[in-house]
DNA sequence: CTTTTATGAATGAAGG
DNA sequence: CCTTCATTCATAAAAG
């Protein structure tokens, strides 16, 4: 095993290799509090902003509504918007905020609150609210499930390095659950839809 | 327990052993996602600001692809396993024979089956033997959509999406779920600046 | 290498 | 609550 400069331990018994990524607890409470200033930042900019043109009625121009293409409006028709509600950054913060602080149960009365509280934000309903919590916690529910069945194979290699030759069969390490690195991505035009 | 046994590693090849602490892939992705929203969030206050100072110098400042696999990135390593899963052609077979037979609807037992069947061919999970599932039904199901000989006559039609009633004003903004990293109580800003 | 297509995965909402 | 559906996003794979 070696440690190079940048956190990654390169892992190499025998047959095969494999890369994790480590951190000391010193580097992860260095690591949140600079999030946690970041958050600090934003929410305040956000804030500002908001109170500085709050005569201006941003309604129209709200934060994130990226996908007021210009593509539909040079098209010249109907605002083609989408019917689903998306919860906005902030406003996803700040429900995060809420379902981990252990109010796992949320009243008729405090969605009320929420959802008031968020509206702030962005455009939001009752029901949206409701909805997230719901679908919050059967999916964090499922994530437990998944995560422990492993009782067959004994050891593989695990094939964590991408640029070996070996074809795309499967790119999973040692866990099970998949999960994949979507980035939210603001700017990208919906090219697709034919 | 999740995957790596609480974040903890065992590095123990021949000679002496040793405990690091390490990020699950979990841990990775929480902090991805977190500082992806606020990367977002800036992105909106950029924007906020071109439309409210609505300067001439614009359009051309496309923070574009910050974000674009920041994480990957780092280090030039390719440590970074999280791919999606792609069946193999065994696989794939099995799974149309499964759909073919009618089986339409996979139970939840009958997912640990065809898993269980599956695996011996290739890695997979039961998530990605649900999500195929459900995919190949959506997709069979808008092929006949938009195949199935509906068009009475020739007015509306093509436009997969339609502009369908506004149930309400939704604010649009693309970005995920999720993180677990506790704001610290420094974050006092107020959220309603009305 | 860039663009396009196919498809795995994420998620808001509805049904039971 | 839990399951299912519909829609969307991102990326591997294919096409140029």
């Amino acid at each position: 095993m070696e440690q190079d400069e940048g956190n990654n331990i390169n892992i190499n018994n025998g047959g095969g290799g494999m890369f994790v990524k480590v951190m000391t607890d010193e580097q992860m409470e260095v690591l949140r509090k600079q999030i946690a200033i970041y958050a600090t930042i934003c929410e305040q900019l956000v804030d500002l902003h908001k109170s500085l043109t709050s005569h201006h009625d941003l309604a129209g121009v709200r934060l994130g509504n990226i996908y007021n293409d210009p593509l539909v409006a040079s098209g010249g028709h109907k605002f083609s918007g989408r019917q689903r509600w998306t919860p906005t950054p902030v406003q996803l913060q700040i429900l995060e905020r809420l379902f981990e602080q252990g109010n796992g149960t949320p009243s008729k009365q405090k969605i009320k609150e929420i959802t008031s509280e968020l509206s702030q934000h962005g455009q939001i309903s009752e029901t949206n609210v409701y909805n997230w919590f719901q679908n919050r916690r059967a999916r964090s529910k499922r994530k437990q499930q998944v995560s422990a069945p492993n009782n067959n194979n004994g050891e593989s290699e695990v094939e964590t390095e991408v640029e070996s030759p070996k074809p795309q069969q499967n790119s999973v390490s040692t866990a099970d659950d998949n999960m994949c690195f979507q980035t939210p991505n603001m700017c990208s035009v919906d090219q697709r839809a034919k």
